[in-house]
DNA sequence: TTGCTTGTTGGACGATCGTATAATAAGCTG
DNA sequence: CAGCTTATTATACGATCGTCCAACAAGCAA
């Protein structure tokens, strides 16, 4: 009677827990440090099983950029739900959110741009429009319920989305030139002018 | 008589052209490309040359980080002086100049993502800081220049920085979101609002 | 010309990369 | 229990990585 040398999985488990290990090693070691062996170790199975779920290396980092979209995306929408139901309320609470944790966070900026130095690949530059594609329609439905007109939309959510990932990028990336904060003030404020501009064109 | 089979060169300028070839190669294949071999041919020069003049490859992308940060300060100086005279004019060249070549170019984007993915490393992080910190003085500047009051630079500064990063990164990454035209047009739409509240606040 | 300095070359070295494959054994079926 | 499927392991392979170093030669000084 010996114990058993390894357990068997089901194939969907056994990809997700790859995918998690991904990330995680992503997060820490950035895209250099993504290799089948480092993957493999965190995720406590052999190096061959990778290639034996995944069809290469690059296949696991595109399901890992979805899942971590996802993730952050659930993470924006818990931040709306928890808002209530004034729509301008929920609007901040969807911008803001990105300076807070579990966004927030340099080992998620560590991930994010492992994934834009892979974008130079066809594979992973599909998701990546996919995923962004997703959040500014996301930000068109919030800024619909807000009275943004529809011929706007489109062009503010651009604006908005690109002010939060400059700060997000830089408070992540030296923490120290300004506070959370101070982002989530500046945001607010970008948010205060759209509809400043909006009521005064109104009339 | 034979040809020599290589030629000497100033300490100083094979530097340079150490630099040079590396930026090169950051931008055609990244992060994950730049090795010393790549570049010693991309430079015409053997791999055991890179080490002769730098402590490690580190040291050299280190060096790198800084040379391109002066170009593209550089482009950005190119087009405040080719403004004129007029505050408003030159801090207008100053934002919209990061939406056309030099800046807005798809290679620099990787150059500047590889740059991002070792800011792991204490030597590329303060590279990082001391960069931009001297790109948001220089907007302090403009932003004197245009009567922002001195409690409000700071800030403000870092707001335009922000947006213009994360239009200038999108653009980059997914060029059919949006065009050069529509993110220059939303940057100096942001600028405004700041003169129009600063205009107000003063009465 | 001769000698010296040192920029430069080219290959060796061990480590690690992605991928492929045969052997092993876990867990279900009968 | 026997047999089968296949998830899993362990290893091998060639390529490429960063680093190192002995030998070579370019260019200057004497």
């Amino acid at each position: 009677m010996t114990k058993p040398a390894f357990s068997r999985a089901e194939p969907d488990a056994r990809r997700q827990s790859l995918i998690e290990a991904t990330a995680r090693v992503l997060a820490r070691d950035g895209a250099t440090g993504a290799s089948v062996r480092t993957i493999a170790v965190e995720a406590g199975v052999s190096p061959g099983l990778v290639n034996h779920y995944f069809a290469g290396i690059e296949t696991l980092i595109a399901a890992t950029y979805t899942a971590v979209g996802e993730q952050v995306s659930g993470a924006l929408a818990a931040a709306v739900a928890a808002a209530g139901t004034d729509p301008h309320a929920r609007l901040n609470a969807y911008v803001t959110a990105s300076f807070a944790p579990p966004i927030a966070d340099r080992a998620l900026l560590a991930t994010w741009v492992a994934f834009w130095t892979l974008t130079t690949k066809p594979q992973i530059a599909e998701r990546h429009d996919a995923i962004y594609t997703q959040y500014r329609e996301e930000l068109e439905g919030l800024l619909a319920d807000c009275g943004i007109a529809p011929a706007d939309r489109r062009l503010t959510a651009i604006a908005i989305t690109a002010l939060v990932d400059g700060l997000w990028l830089e408070l992540c990336l030296s923490p120290d030139s300004f506070t959370a904060d101070e982002a989530r003030s500046l945001a607010e404020r970008q948010l205060a002018s759209y509809f400043e501009r909006s009521a005064t064109s109104e009339r």
